[in-house]
DNA sequence: CTTTTTGCAAATGATTTGCATTAAC
DNA sequence: GTTAATGCAAATCATTTGCAAAAAG
C-alpha cells in the first residue's frame, strides 16, 4: 500500500510532517473544512498556522491528490476521493456532506451536456441539496414544541 | 405579458425602482455576478448602492424570482430562470457561465441519487466544468508565442 | 401613518499574500 | 548549500448587519 509519504514522493512533492498529516486527516474522514483540517493536524504534530494548512491543502489540490469542494456558502471542504466520479449530498441547513454515487452503474447518460457551446469540458459536478435527517429531525422538533 | 412590476405585485413584494431594474437587468442577460447587475440597475436608474442590490437580490430570490448560482472560488452569479432544471458550463478559467440543458429530454435519469442516505433532497445542481471558447483560444494563442 | 426598503458605514469571515525563518533535499 | 515550506501579520474580497432616512402601500 501507499503511504502519506510514498504518495507525495510520487508526486514530486517534498515529504513535510504537515502534508503527512492533512493526508492521514483526510483519510480518516472526507469534507471536512479548512478549521477542521487543521485540528486534525494539530492533535497530530502539536502545531500548524491555519495559513500553512491553506498552503499544504493547495499544493495537494495542483497535485491532484485532493479535492476542493465549495457547497456554495458555507467554507469549502476538501476530500481524497479523486477522478471516481461520485457525488455528493449537501445539506442546507447545517452544510453537513455525505458521498452518493450515481445510480446509472455504467456511464452516467446526463453527465454529459446536451450542448457544449464550444466548451472544453473536464468535469462534470453533481450536487444534491436538502436537509440531512439531524436537521430533519430537529425541525419537526421545533415544530412540535413551539 | 407579465413586467417586472406584476411579477413583484404577484409575489406581495413592493414595487420600487430598484427591484424593478434588477429583474431587468436580470431578464436582459442571465449569470450576472452582483456587480454587474448593480452597474447595469445604475444605468437604468442612475444610482443604487451595492447593499441595496444584496437586498433586492436577497428578496427575489427568497421569493423564487431569481436564483443564485455560486462557481466554486468566484462570485455568486443571478439569473432569473428558475425551476426548470437546466445547467450550467463554467469556464475554469475566465468564469463564464452558459446555460445548457440536459440531454435526457425527459426526467434526466441520474438527477436522482442512487442513496439518498435519509436526506430530503430538495435540488439537484449539475455543473460542467471545463475552458470555454474564448480561453481556449487565448491559450492556443500564448502557447505558439512562447 | 405604518412598514418595508434603501444608503451609509462598519463588521465579519474565509482566503491570499509578503516576507523572514526554518526545514527538506 | 539551494530550494521550497512554514509562521506571522497584514491585506483583500464578497457578503452581511445595524441603524437612520426615505419611499411604498
Amino acid at each position: 500500500m501507499s503511504t502519506p509519504a510514498d504518495v507525495l514522493r510520487s508526486r514530486d512533492l517534498r515529504v513535510t510532517a504537515a502534508r503527512i498529516a492533512v493526508l492521514e486527516v483526510l483519510d480518516e474522514r472526507g469534507h471536512q473544512t479548512v478549521d477542521e483540517i487543521t485540528a486534525g493536524v494539530r492533535d497530530r504534530i502539536g502545531s500548524v498556522s491555519v495559513q500553512a494548512v491553506y498552503h499544504v491543502l493547495g499544493a495537494l489540490a495542483a497535485a491532484q491528490l485532493v479535492r476542493r469542494i465549495e457547497p456554495a456558502g458555507s467554507a469549502a471542504r476538501y476530500e481524497r476521493r479523486v477522478g471516481d466520479n461520485h457525488h455528493h449530498l449537501v445539506c442546507r441547513s447545517c452544510g453537513h456532506v455525505v458521498d452518493v454515487d450515481c445510480r446509472s452503474d455504467s456511464r452516467a447518460p446526463c453527465l454529459e451536456p446536451a450542448d457544449r457551446a464550444g466548451f472544453e469540458v473536464e468535469e462534470a459536478e453533481l450536487v444534491f441539496w436538502g436537509t440531512c435527517p439531524a436537521c430533519t429531525a430537529t425541525t419537526r422538533t421545533e415544530r412540535s414544541s413551539s
